[in-house]
DNA sequence: CACTTTCCGTACGGTAGCGTATGGGAACTG
DNA sequence: CAGTTCCCATACGCTACCGTACGGAAAGTG
């Protein structure tokens, strides 16, 4: 769990492990002295490399957003194949894989929700992510008004989804899912046209 | 704000004001001593009413899964105008005016994310209004498979698009919104009804 | 080898919050 | 009116944090 051979702390150092207990307990988890007994130091260490608590909280903000940007901007990169690209996009928040990205994701909008700070940077990757995926389907040959619309469907079903304990509920969720990826991405039945 | 004239404090006064501190605050943020500034009292009258703070949490999380049960039946009963009524269920969650209704459902399953029981309890309210909401789609002459897929998209689009601060972007926010109830709803144009 | 810089440990004061113990007033009860 | 019950105030100990002051070791620098 713990990397004891780091000899040396940076503030990325901080920054990561605050990551790390951001996803778990949300921005008020993320406690000076808990981050250090983490990382098997002491306040002085932190304190070294941070005025206070909000210069590692605006650190956290910083590194985060331009993660998500670089992010959201290779993966809608042109490559001939939009429709698959959508579907990537919609995995990369469904997948059970990428647990952690969605945890940070969700902390941060909970923060976003009694920060100001934090929320100018939740809209800045959000507009990002709109932007992007906008042209994705602009490109997929969709006029410009669906294409703004599906991206907003797109991101508020991805987050909206993580929320909710889908394993429990009856049914073929794994099916449903695939379904849902269809009516966003296209709205059409993709290989199978109605045979009625 | 505060309503001064309430001589006699009882449980559901505190639960009350746990659930106006929840939205704000989220659950970290429901604490013994704050409560009781808020209800301009000390903390020997909460310790009075209930055990601990645990305990106080515990009839939280009751009063707010039978509240929304209760909520979610009524707005799915039988009327003939299925459609009308799930709009309206997108509504519920879409509009400014349940703001404080919605900060709720967010702390909630933020809460949920940290906390076992919390989870049950979300988890049991997802699972009656999927239940619901599906009935609905039956109602109005859909498959089975296709409710539920419906269902899932209508309650992941309204809980994430209440994670995003739609206000800031640019475009027809309301004229999005409206488009993608129609996504959810019936997926085809509203004027023209499949004519048999 | 002095001297400085870097990085971290230790110790301290201060606040906020939880839960307990205890007392006391007001209202009810006989 | 004496006794009891209900409801709340006060006071206390305890823990978890934040931020500061200061000391010290280790490594670089001349």
């Amino acid at each position: 769990m713990e990397k004891p051979p780091r000899l040396q702390l940076d503030r990325d150092a901080w920054i990561q492990a605050a990551l790390d207990t951001l996803a778990d307990e949300g921005v008020t988890g993320v406690r000076v002295e808990v981050l250090a007994k983490r990382l098997h130091v002491t306040k002085g260490s932190f304190y070294w490399h941070f005025k206070d608590r909000q210069d590692l909280l605006s650190g956290v903000l910083e590194t985060w957003k331009d993660g998500r940007i670089r992010d959201i901007v290779k993966q809608t990169r042109p490559t001939g194949d939009e429709e698959a690209q959508i579907f990537h996009v919609i995995d990369v928040y469904s997948a059970s894989r990428n647990r952690k990205g969605i945890l940070i994701e969700l902390a941060m909008r909970e923060w976003a929700r009694r920060d100001a700070t934090a929320a100018l940077i939740v809209e800045e990757v959000d507009a990002w992510r709109l932007r992007c995926a906008r042209e994705l389907f602009l490109a997929s040959g969709m006029p410009m008004h669906e294409a703004s619309t599906r991206s907003m469907l797109l991101y508020a079903y991805v987050f909206g989804v993580s929320m909710m304990n889908c394993e429990k509920f009856d049914g073929d969720i794994a099916r449903m899912k695939d379904d849902i990826r269809q009516l966003i991405a296209c709205n059409r039945p993709t290989t199978t046209p109605p045979q009625t």
